[in-house]
DNA sequence: TCAATCACG
DNA sequence: ACGTACGTGATTGAG
């Protein structure tokens, strides 16, 4: 082959290719139309009897336009159709209609908890858009039938009426509602002929068998298994009469009475196909919902479906962002092209910077600069101090915006390189507070989820700023961003800077003793035992008690036998080796976690530096990494010589200070319950009052079993009570709980209807809030499982308590913060443990300290209870507490 | 990486 | 009939 046979042979692929992909994209890009018909007065009608009785705040019942809305999100979702069309039934008297009242009576008029939903109904598909279609003399099946026939188009009819399925053909499918609305069945001629049908066939059918729900009297003494068996020997109607001689008695008989019945169902059950109505199938092309949508739902109080919409409309946008917004990205290897982008940010006010595994910089989402960063001084690029050295004017100028991601670490790497930073949003903090159930990890996960891309470039901390904005907004979150989480961040920051100081002679003074015991302990149980194991393996340990030792263990299982100190608590007298087991346990987890943990993250003053996480919990309290100071051991007698580890500065006192009971007084103040409120004005013991009230005895007659019971149920109620898990606690038998439960509500009436009413706003919004509006999502309660539907019940009573309760102390630390700072004083804020706070304190202030602690904690608002905040001086945490 | 355990509020 | 208390993090052994 020579050459130009080689440039032909190649161009003619070419060609070929080209013709091909045209082809190809003409095909992709032609919109297939799919139109979908709504039978809305079958729809709106399942929908009623399927759920309960719903309605808003007006009275306006909803419960069927909730219900028609929910399905018709579903098949928008499932089948994208490129139109719709919503049918009605009209009122005035049509043929079908009049034979309707001459055979049947039964037709019960619309309950006028129904009626009423009609109008607002086709009030939400004027704001989506949708016609709403009906004509005088018709029924809305005759004008589906009219449209489906007509047009031609693949063609889904919504429906809960078998009638329709008649109406069956190559382009027409019928997607049946199931058990109310909540299930879709697609029928089409395949699907039916399982039935052993073809479409026209259910006219006759009907006309044999009848429909009580569609008032066709069809034959009298036949049904389903009759009529159809008839079909399918004789075809049709026409052909069962034809052959009436084959049939034998009784049914005969039937048949032949029936026979006039028989025709006039017949037309009853045949739907017009030829209605005389005029429609522009443009009229129906769908539209993305909008404001207006948003606005009926909210007059409907639907929030849970408006979540649904902005879910929807930013996954929409995902992919409109990546197209639409278009960046440049340019690479900075020197002071000159950093100066360029500086310029940049001088002009935008605005400076997005992601520090990541790129250092990327950008001030609008136009332009990217990618900053190449050498780690050593031979390499091409800036070194990552001169880089912050010039940056460092913008970072700390207050009049311009920097946009980050996780702005807490950024500040530590910042001021590793002694750099501050002023003005600044968080788009990590923003996504946690619009979902405080999702954990994003990284810039990419977020940019991943909200604008469907992976690539971290600072460029997309504008888009996700701007969506974020709007959805924090949207959820009423903006005032606790601007004015709680925010302005934590700092302080939040400080108090990690600052850190704990450690006493390290305590702390290798325990260890040594701990270490000498634990391995006493450990040669005594491997004697008992008889052979030698790993205690530290469930598996090992649980093969020597309940194999070797023969205890009778089968107590809990899961992945074998437990060995939880629970189990071995009850086995503790079966055997000598069980107590050193259990004192084994002990020691061995102080020494591994709070001693040999601890000394590798000791600073080389003495300080350990936690990392508070603000973005994880589901709840808004903070949690503590690195080490974990928000589980300090305190309750046992060797957990408390751990505490003593922890200590002031150098010549400072801790003032400590932790609210008195805020998750049950927060209880009292939200329910509005007289009693509870009563009880903690007095001033009384809130666990012993709670005793005398459930156990129906005079204060002074409660012994601590009664009020270590009782206040086993005051935890239950703040944990979303369930008398299983009451009876667990306290190792009763269910009935028992049940009882103290019971009485708990009986005393305390507001407190049931408070922790009811928080399920069922949970329920329908999908979604609880707490005092200051923090929100989080309980998916669980529309669960099938039972049990994780219960698992969301006690989400929706627990979260507003100690939700209210995080939003309370995070206020009070900020409040610490400030006054601190104001009064000048050096003390400094260093722990937050949920509902307490330390602060290490120069003796000369500590008076000051104590007053100013209890101050901000107490008057953070104005509760129908007093908050108690309980103040504590010492030198080290134990002595304070 | 997951399950079990246990420390805290 | 179902089978769990709410919220965390660190360590350990086992797959």
């Amino acid at each position: 082959m020579d050459i130009s046979a080689i440039i032909i042979y190649n161009i003619i692929i070419i060609i070929t290719l080209a013709i091909l992909a045209t082809k190809q994209s003409c095909g992709t890009e032609r919109i297939m139309t799919k139109l979908v018909l709504l039978d809305s007065n079958s729809l709106i009608n399942r929908a009623y009897y399927a759920l309960p009785y719903l309605s808003n705040k007006a009275g306006q019942p909803t419960g069927g336009i909730f219900g028609y809305v929910n399905m018709l999100m579903k098949i928008i979702e499932q089948y994208q159709p490129t139109h719709i069309v919503a049918v009605f039934d009209q009122k005035a008297p049509t043929f079908r209609k009049t034979m309707y009242e001459e055979y049947k009576a039964n037709r019960k008029g619309m309950p006028e908890d129904l009626a009423k939903q009609m109008e607002p109904m086709k009030e939400v598909l004027a704001a989506m858009n949708i016609p709403v279609v009906a004509l005088d003399g018709y029924e809305a099946d005759d004008i589906i039938g009219t449209f489906a026939k007509r047009y031609g188009v693949p063609t889904y009819i919504v429906t809960g009426d078998r009638d329709s399925l008649q109406l069956i053909d190559d382009t027409t499918t019928v997607l049946l509602t199931k058990k109310g609305i909540t299930e879709i069945a697609t029928y089409d001629e395949a699907a039916l002929a399982q039935e052993g049908l073809v479409p026209s066939q259910i006219i006759d059918l009907k006309s044999l068998m009848g429909d009580s729900s569609d008032n066709i009297p069809g034959v009298a003494g036949v049904g389903e298994k009759t009529a159809k068996d008839l079909l399918s020997k004789y075809g049709t109607l026409d052909g069962v009469y034809e052959h009436i001689d084959e049939i034998k008695g009784k049914l005969k008989e039937k048949l032949e009475t029936g026979k006039d019945m028989a025709y006039l169902s017949y037309k009853l059950a045949t739907i017009d196909v030829n209605v005389p109505i005029e429609f522009d199938l443009d009229n129906a092309i769908v539209e993305p919902w909008g404001e207006k949508v948003k606005e009926k739902f909210r007059e409907l109080e639907f929030f849970k479906l408006i979540t649904k919409i902005d879910q929807n409309t930013i996954e929409e946008n995902k992919t409109e962002d990546v197209k639409t917004v278009e960046c440049e990205v340019v690479e900075i290897t020197d002071e000159q092209g950093l100066q360029t982008a500086l310029d940049d940010v001088k002009k935008y006010k605005t400076m997005a910077l992601s520090l990541a595994e790129e250092v990327s910089l950008s001030a609008s989402e136009h332009r990217a600069y990618k900053i190449v960063v050498c780690d050593n001084l031979l390499g091409e690029g800036l070194g990552y101090g001169q880089l912050l050295e010039h940056i460092k004017p913008y970072l700390e100028d207050e009049e311009i915006k920097k946009l980050l991601f996780d702005a807490k670490s950024v500040m530590h790497a910042l001021a590793y390189e002694g750099v501050g930073l002023k003005n600044y949003d968080d788009v990590l903090l923003k996504a946690y507070l619009c979902n405080a159930i999702k954990n994003y990890k990284n810039l990419s996960e977020l940019s991943d989820a909200y604008l469907a891309k992976k690539s971290v470039e600072s460029e997309d901390i504008f888009a996700l700023n701007g969506l974020l904005d709007e959805e924090m907004k949207q959820k009423g979150l903006d005032k606790l961003y601007k004015e709680i989480e925010l302005p934590l961040v700092e302080v939040l920051f400080d108090m990690e800077e600052q850190g704990f100081r450690v006493d390290r002679k305590v702390l290798d003074r325990l260890n040594q003793k701990f270490g000498e015991e634990i391995d006493e302990l450990s040669s005594q149980i491997i004697s008992l035992a008889g052979k030698s194991f790993n205690i530290n393996s469930t598996k090992q340990l649980a093969s020597v008690l309940f194999e070797d030792l023969g205890l009778k263990g089968g107590k809990k299982t899961k992945t074998g036998y437990s060995t939880n100190s629970e189990v071995l608590e009850g086995l503790r007298n079966a055997h000598p080796i069980i107590p050193l087991i259990l004192r084994y346990r002990e020691l061995t987890k102080l020494k591994s976690t709070y001693l040999d943990g601890l000394i590798p993250l000791i600073d080389s003053k003495g300080y350990v530096h936690t990392v508070f996480k603000q973005t994880v919990t589901a709840t808004g309290r903070l949690s503590s990494t690195e080490p974990n100071l928000q589980n300090i051991p305190v309750r046992r007698p060797e957990g408390k010589q751990i505490r003593k580890m922890y200590i002031a500065g150098e010549g400072n006192a801790l003032v400590c200070a932790d609210y008195s009971q805020i998750e049950l007084r927060l209880m009292a103040h939200l329910s509005g319950d007289k009693t509870m409120i009563d009880a903690f004005n007095n001033g009384v013991d809130i666990h012993a009052t709670t005793a005398s009230q459930v156990m129906g005895v005079p204060l002074s007659k409660v012994d601590p079993d009664m009020r270590r019971q009782a206040k086993a149920v005051n935890f239950g109620i703040i944990y979303g009570i369930s008398d299983f898990g009451l009876s667990n606690d306290l190792s009763i038998p269910v009935w028992k709980a049940r009882d103290f439960i019971n009485k708990y509500f009986e005393k305390y009436p507001k407190v049931k209807k408070y922790t009811e009413d928080c399920v069922s706003n949970a329920s329908r919004d999908g979604y609880i809030t707490t005092m200051y509006g923090r929100r989080r999502d309980i998916p669980e309660l529309s669960a099938s499982n039972h049990n994780i539907r219960s698992f969301g019940e006690r989400i929706a009573m627990n979260m507003p308590l100690q939700g209210s309760a995080s939003d309370i102390i995070k206020i009070a630390m900020l409040r610490v913060y400030e006054a601190l700072k104001k009064e000048g004083l050096r003390a400094k804020l260093i722990m937050q443990v949920h509902d307490e706070l330390i602060v290490d304190t120069p003796l000369n202030e500590v008076e000051k300290v104590q007053k100013l602690m209890k101050e901000c904690m107490e008057n953070v608002c104005k509760l129908s209870v007093k908050l108690e905040a309980e103040v504590g001086v010492g030198e080290n945490w134990l002595e304070a507490k």
